[in-house]
DNA sequence: CATCAGGGCCCTG
DNA sequence: CAGGGCCCTGAT
């Protein structure tokens, strides 16, 4: 399918801003729905039901940011349209965030301190829908990289347009409820395993409208997490990424997988059980600073290879 | 070749 | 609340 330009235009995120960091995160797994290089992003929205492409220039400095976004769709757009995209995408990569009072608290810490200092003007988000995300953290279950790679990939290849854009071709997510005539077994074929039957579940609340992101977006986290626990398929390790990346709740800490508790121990002080009680440091902010360490671990390791982390991270 | 743990979750007892 | 089963993959 291709698409043409329809849109041009600038975003001015609050400052200090860093556009890398911010546009790419090393620690999750590569897909084929975007593409990155330094000070560019490519990416594809599934919204309000049409097929979008998107590229993210930055224009602008740490402290004076500025980010051109051209809009690429088959048809014209209108500017309401345009306008609840961009509302869109600048809530969730966090475009408005004010990071003055974490810099503040943190910038002495011994740890948090000198990665603010190299991923300063970072911000948490993601650029999927909490549909798109559930189905991410899905065939990120019991597996390693590889295989959520390879998963990821067979549904884009059966279920998501392939869009071209600007000369580049990159799939997209598909509209939400489109599973109902797929059945379970379909979704085995593909090698999903168990997660056949969440993604058909899930798929399937979606489309009798039973979840409402809007609405959850506005309920308080204690909320949020008991309505997601709910989802067949959400436990309490696919709940926390949820929070944190599609709901921007920081101020929570309450679990760690296996494997992340091993790259925690490398970092911090403490291991095991200690670690969820060593976090409350950082107060309101816990899960944010975490994210700091984390994603400037995996930036540190692109840059320049860190052995102990890769022999952890399953390739 | 066979066996088994793994970047969870659900369900049962 | 502990523990078994589940899909597949790749390591041993």
């Amino acid at each position: 399918m291709k698409l043409k330009r329809q849109y041009l235009g600038v975003i001015t995120p609050t400052a200090p801003f860093n556009f890398d960091a911010t546009f790419h995160k090393p620690a999750h797994f590569p897909s084929g729905d975007n593409f990155w290089q330094p000070g560019e992003r490519w990416q594809t929205f599934r919204w309000q039901s049409k097929n979008l492409g998107a590229i993210f220039r930055s224009v602008g400095t740490t402290q004076k940011p500025k980010v051109t976004v051209e809009i690429f769709s088959q048809k014209k757009l209108t500017s309401d349209f345009v306008e609840s995209f961009i509302k869109e995408i600048v809530y969730r990569y966090n475009l408005n965030f004010d990071l003055t009072d974490f810099y503040e608290e943190f910038t002495k810490d011994n740890i948090l301190g000198p990665v603010i200092k190299r991923m300063r003007g970072m911000r948490p988000g993601h650029q999927d829908s909490l549909y798109e995300y559930l189905i991410i953290g899905i065939v990120l279950q019991n597996c390693t990289v590889g295989r959520s790679i390879q998963m990821m990939q067979t549904l884009f290849d059966h279920y998501g347009p392939l869009l071209e854009f600007n000369g580049k071709r990159l799939w997209c997510f598909w509209e939400p409820g489109i599973l109902e005539k797929v059945s379970e077994e379909d979704l085995r074929s593909l090698k999903l395993g168990y997660r056949a039957k969440f993604i058909k579940r899930i798929d399937d609340q979606f489309k009798e409208g039973l979840i409402n992101e809007e609405k959850l977006r506005s309920q308080d986290m204690q909320t949020q997490m008991k309505e997601l626990l709910k989802l067949y398929g959400v436990g309490p390790a696919t709940v926390w990424y949820l929070l944190f990346d599609v709901f921007h709740q920081y101020d929570f800490f309450n679990h760690i997988s296996p494997w992340e508790e091993k790259i925690y121990s490398h970092v911090f002080p403490v291991t095991g059980d200690r670690l969820i009680k060593y976090f409350d440091r950082f107060g309101r902010y816990k899960q944010l600073a975490v994210h700091y360490v984390w994603e400037d671990l995996w930036w540190q390791h692109k840059k320049k290879p860190i052995s102990w982390l890769a022999k952890e991270i399953r390739a």
